[in-house]
DNA sequence: AAATAATGACTATTATATTAATCATTACTC
DNA sequence: GAGTAATGATTAATATAATAGTCATTATTT
């Protein structure tokens, strides 16, 4: 049986930006479908469900096919994403290492 | 057997990046692995490979969870993202319906 | 307008993502 | 430090993504 998932209008949105981004690229380098898969090592089919921004696939293949048509996946800025990740992992460490909730009291006398 | 894929430094280090941002928001929310991956609607186990920025989870997946911690997908400035998906289709519908290679010269004279 | 290439869409097969379940270990609360 | 919850990691089963192939249609070049 089919699993039916539901996304939110947000989600949704951002992955069929992303995929006529890459759509748009593609064009722009004047690539056939055939030539932008063939670069990515995926199929044709594959590829036409990225360029409609299709939630079931890989980010590994969109991330990819974006970045051979030179899309930027994060505001590059002057720092690289090897940079990012670091501050993040910092910022991480200084957090518990496990999150906690706080026991529900149990009240019981009443 | 296994598909061997490979992928550029730079799109596995978005998705790091991306999972990494996904688990220090929901630190920073003080969730759980079990609370966030209910809210989504996927197993811990799932989750726990997002958060590592595994390149073969859904796109889906990734932007869900993401977008429950908050992560903004895109510089989300004034404009919506459906606004910016316009105006990328916009520039789609300028440029030629079909990308065509110029045709090899024949070059059989010599 | 003839020839060729690109796109859109579908199908059966194969590879693999996702899941639920479990267990061990570690971290937090009181 | 005892009790409980969170995390890390693995496994077998199942749902589904990815593929190659094909066909029809449309677009582009000359």
């Amino acid at each position: 049986m089919k699993k039916n998932r539901t996304y939110s209008k947000y989600s949704t949105e951002a992955a069929i930006l992303l995929g006529s981004q890459i759509k748009l690229g593609r064009k722009q380098l004047n690539w056939s479908e055939t030539e932008l898969s063939g670069r990515a090592g995926i199929s044709r089919a594959t590829l036409q469900k990225i360029e409609k921004g299709d939630m079931t696939c890989a980010i590994g293949l969109f991330f990819e096919v974006a970045s051979l048509v030179r899309i930027p996946l994060f505001e590059t800025e002057a720092t690289s994403i090897e940079t990012h990740i670091n501050r993040i992992n910092d910022k991480i460490a200084l957090l518990p290492k496990a999150t906690h909730q706080p026991n529900k009291p149990v009240d019981d006398d009443f």
